[in-house]
DNA sequence: GCTCTACTGTGAGGAAATCTAACAATGGCC
DNA sequence: GGCCATTGTTAGATTTCCTCACAGTAGAGC
């Protein structure tokens, strides 16, 4: 086969995920950088095919007609190349990793994404275990540590995974109106020893409408559950929630974000170099947040 | 469709590059880099899909049997986006450009390259004019003008298109044996005005065994096209004899090569930004010869 | 009309990926 | 053994890419 010329492949990717998703700022989104970075490659492209690719009107933009022609080709190609590297055989990861996240982030984020994972290594055998416990942090037993902190545990490594955006949801059908009037006296979720409620209602001057009583669940996750079960607003998160938002299962009836104090960290003793199968687990978490759409403003 | 997870696009390049002609050191070269890079750009790649792509034996390599796995579907990825590039409809660029060129380079290398560049824009209409006078080189119908020199021409834009290796070259049959000495009373073909075979005999003590009279050719390209009527040895280069070497019109009997005191420029005003077929031209030229593109300005 | 919001565009400067250069190591070939 | 072509490796230079901050535009809601 001949010597190919090839053009600025990122420029091509950062066209391709543009014009599928219509905007240049889910495409931003889509490849994990700001859409300044995407709007210079498309102009990259476009000064490197001598064409437009994008007809520009103001706020928004369409395809031209040789942009059009671009997208399909881009995109089968891209996908010959993604599927290529994913159903690569590769030597296979055997054996047993224990990880330890608090329940919400298990059960509503964590049991919800492992298939990806479990599809590229079969051979994997998952323990995940839902707790809080500072113990796990150090216990023998436990591979990997999700917690929620501030990054700081002595004699162990930890990467911070995601901030944490807090914001109140509730199930779409108490909030059909779309006015937040509709509710004020909705009783008010609370996970035990939780102060969210009270620094958010501190911060948001809107929450003051907010008179209903509260109710106390037992952590953070039957909190959540009950806003699903249409209990009243909890107070949810960009990680734990963001399922049930893409689903519509919960709504956010206000805007308004309070950044939380502490984040969501991964924490390992960093000496698994003979544990291939806690390695690979351990690049799958981060990899997964690093890709994860802010859902929060 | 769902988002994708691409790997290091640059890295796929490189090794699709290297598994395709089986060598790193071609891989470099069809991708204008040096070895050095590919092999970084190789290693990331394995790094990143976590399995050996390259079974390395010192000084070669096979594919493992994951990079065999690879490599049929990432030349097929490539080949479309290359295609979807090469086939867009573009904003047909007309025009008449004139380009001066030594009769050497015009017939020898230009002529035979003009192809693929017609078949993008076919309606550029080309002049090419072999030859090496100094007046074309400011003359105000000369468009685009390649010469041999030092680069310095008052007054122009000029552009280094490529260092020029010198070495003799002869038709294959004169050369049967693969032993020089049976070329020791082959004529040596010289172009007038031209000390190229002093110099060459000078820095090649090989070469004392060539003792056969000389004969003087009216130019460069004369030169060559007697070497190919098998009148004896010609000096020639890496770019005007590269299809005659290609195709086995011309062999090399000697390997040793003596860099040539000047190079190939390629020389304009500068000032066509009203002339795209111009601007068109002069782009493809600085990419046949693997160039960086410092877009017309 | 105005304001607010959600987009995209752009330039400068910094971060990160990529390349080069120079040298080391390997193995085939004479 | 020496020679030569090849690949690997490292540090440092270079180019590319990205972010940030701000600007401009259009639509929605008032």
């Amino acid at each position: 086969m001949a010597a190919r010329r090839l053009p600025p492949l990122n420029a091509l990717r950062a066209f391709e995920a543009a014009a599928r998703r219509r905007s240049i700022s889910r495409a931003a989104e889509e490849l994990g950088v700001t859409h300044g970075a995407v709007s210079h490659q498309i102009r990259t492209l476009e000064a490197f095919v001598g064409t437009d690719l994008l007809e520009r009107a103001g706020n928004r933009f369409k395809l031209t007609v040789a942009g059009e022609q671009l997208l399909a080709p881009l995109s089968s190609g891209f996908d010959l190349l993604a599927t290529a590297v994913i159903s690569l055989d590769r030597p296979s990861v055997r054996g047993d990793v224990t990880v330890s996240a608090p329940p919400a982030l298990t059960c509503l984020w964590l049991v919800k994404t492992v298939g990806d994972l479990l599809k590229q290594y079969p051979d994997l055998r998952l323990h995940l275990r839902p707790s809080n416990s500072p113990k796990e942090v150090i216990a023998s037993d436990v591979d990997l540590c999700i917690r929620y902190g501030d990054g700081i545990w002595p004699g162990r490594r930890s990467e911070r995974l995601t901030d944490s955006d807090l914001f109140p949801v509730c199930r779409p059908d108490l909030f059909e109106s779309g006015d937040i009037g509709e509710l004020a006296d909705t009783p008010l979720l609370c996970a035990a020893n939780s102060h969210e409620w009270d620094l958010w209602l501190a911060t948001v001057p809107q929450g003051s409408i907010l008179t209903g009583g509260r109710h106390y669940l037992g952590n953070h996750l039957a909190m959540i559950e009950a806003a699903v079960g249409g209990l009243g607003l909890a107070m949810g998160d960009n990680v734990t929630c963001q399922r049930y938002l893409e689903s519509g299962t919960l709504v956010r009836p206000f805007p308004e974000s309070v950044r939380a104090p502490a984040s969501f960290f991964l924490i390992d003793a960093g000496d698994h170099e003979r544990r291939p199968a806690v390695t690979v687990v351990r690049q799958w978490i981060l990899e997964s947040f690093n890709r994860k759409t802010a859902l929060a403003a």
